[in-house]
DNA sequence: CTAGGATCCTGTCAGC
DNA sequence: TGCTGACAGGATCCTA
């Protein structure tokens, strides 16, 4: 699913195309996949928290999405507009069989797809947004969080594979498994190695190469892999201009030339220089 | 409290 | 072709 940049850049550009229209009713055709009684009203804000995406409404409710793995959003107006995770579903007739809610808007319709039924649409008071139990948990983004902050709670989870550590949204809020091995290996640092091992320096090199990542996909609208689309349907580029080790297994590491490989750490699939990021002070 | 693994669900792809 | 297991840009729940 989208990471924090992902979020962003549907964030911005679905804010151009839905931002004061009306929604004025809604289909559940995934009971699973809305949480709630559907509302009508003006949407009046877009903002996000973390991969969280909230669209206020002028009737004091909010609408929280989370795409988690495989959520999509399509605008139907008088364009189409989509984001989120990739598929044919961005070109083709919908509803279809990944559509769980539809969003009737005055100028348009609002698709929420999930192919794996894993993220929601829920309703909540506006008011209560900052106490829902999913933001409440959610620890600072990378650019608010101080090298010595993350150099403590490193601490804390110091048994931990340092790649486990960083993609607990409780822990530093915003990282996925793409952003989490980029900044690993811009880091130079092997994700198996215990969070408890990384020096200060370390730490605050990570924690910079965290904010460096992310901050140039979002500049460049989110990563693609013939794939994520941004908000106003042109496609980021992330992965292809960007990315120096994520699903380049098998290519040369484009700082040493050493064959990238993949691993696995945390249960998720991982990608490392062996050469750049080597595990030897552990 | 931390740490690790199973689990939610659908679809695709590699390897018999 | 058909079957099977692994895997997937996330997060929670359960166990030790």
């Amino acid at each position: 699913m989208p990471e924090l940049p992902e979020v962003e850049t549907i964030k911005r550009g679905l804010a151009k195309f839905i931002m004061k229209q009306r929604i004025t009713g809604t289909e559940i055709l995934c009971e699973k996949s809305f949480i709630g009684t559907p509302v009508t009203g003006k949407v009046t804000n877009i903002r996000r928290f973390g991969k969280a995406l909230i669209l206020d409404l002028d009737g004091g409710s909010s609408l929280m999405i989370h795409l988690r793995m495989t959520g999509q959003l399509i605008y139907d107006g008088t364009e189409r507009y989509a984001a989120g995770h990739p598929s044919d579903n961005f070109t083709a007739n919908l509803p279809n069989k990944q559509t769980r809610v539809i969003i009737k808007l005055e100028n348009g319709t609002l698709y929420y797809n999930d192919q794996r039924k894993f993220g929601f649409i829920k309703v909540i008071n506006t008011n209560e947004v900052p106490t829902d139990p999913f933001i409440k948990k959610l620890a600072k983004e990378p650019w608010a969080m101080t090298p010595a902050e993350l150099y403590e709670k490193l601490k804390r989870h110091k048994n931990s594979p340092i790649k486990a550590v960083i993609l607990d949204q409780t822990i530093i809020c915003g990282l996925g498994n793409i952003y989490a091995d980029e900044a690993l290996f811009s880091a130079k640092i092997h994700p198996t190695r215990k969070a408890g091992s990384l020096s200060q320096k370390e730490t605050e090199k990570l924690l910079l190469s965290a904010r460096e990542v992310m901050q140039k996909s979002i500049d460049s609208g989110g990563s693609t892999m013939a794939t994520y689309v941004k908000a106003d349907g042109t496609k980021g580029d992330y992965l292809e201009k960007f990315a120096q080790v994520f699903r380049r297994d098998g290519q040369p590491c484009p700082v040493c030339g050493e064959k990238i490989i993949k691993i696995k750490v945390a249960g998720r699939g991982t990608h490392i220089c062996p050469h750049c990021q080597r595990k030897s002070n552990d």
